[in-house]
DNA sequence: GACAAGATTGACT
DNA sequence: GTCAATCTTGTCC
């Protein structure tokens, strides 16, 4: 396969270790990775932080559940869940393995030339600008083709089908951060973070 | 078993 | 800016 247009190097899987530490840490720096599901291809943007059972917005704070049990396993998993029972959203998961901290993809810019996305466009009719594509969590999934499926994928794993990369240069980025959206309570942390000047982030 | 709530989106005014 | 769609999960009785 030919690698989408947008690149700037060669695709190299992120180690686990970067994803163990707090998800306020971690998220930050995934703003500029490249994340791969199958062949699709979307540089992050835009994403939120949350911890595990002190944070009343996170879905960890009630503890472990039938949902929520990806959130608990360890560092570098793909979190996913389905959002007012039409969306699905992706988190990754970060921290130590039982914490229940991840940090939720809520945009990408989507790699590729025009013909690439055109799949992605028959999607998504109602998205005129290739900016629309992928600016918003559910979107962003639908973009990738992320399902509930996906649950539990490895990121940091060689052969999954969604993995998370670097692609070899530095962050030429400035990162911007704020107050998380979408949430009623804990709304005073400002835990979403996205690339400054991006038009593909999602508000 | 019943009910309420939700990390969203897109259409409509 | 407002509001409906849609359905799974968790909680309560």
């Amino acid at each position: 396969m030919t690698p989408p247009d947008g690149l700037r190097g060669r695709l190299e899987p992120l180690p686990r270790s970067q994803l163990e530490a707090d998800a306020p840490r971690v998220a930050p720096g995934l703003l500029g990775c490249v994340l791969r599901v199958g062949d699709r291809v979307g540089r992050i943007v835009e994403v939120e932080a949350y911890g595990g059972a002190d944070d009343a917005a996170s879905h960890a704070h009630r503890g472990r559940t039938g949902r929520n049990a990806t959130m608990f396993g360890r560092a570098g998993l793909l979190y996913c869940y389905r959002s007012y029972g039409i969306h699905t959203c992706a988190n990754v998961v970060t921290g130590a393995e039982c914490e229940g901290q991840a940090v939720l993809l809520r945009a990408v810019e989507l790699l590729g030339s025009d013909e690439d996305l055109a799949p992605v466009r028959a999607d998504r009719p109602a998205a005129r600008r290739r900016v629309d594509l992928a600016n918003g969590p559910g979107k962003l999934c639908e973009a990738l083709g992320i399902t509930l499926d996906d649950d539990g994928t490895d990121l940091c794993g060689p052969g999954s089908r969604a993995t998370l990369c670097y692609d070899g240069a530095a962050p030429r980025h400035r990162v911007a951060r704020g107050p998380r959206v979408g949430i009623s309570v804990a709304t005073g942390r400002p835990w979403r973070f996205w690339v400054e000047g991006s038009p593909y982030v999602s508000r």
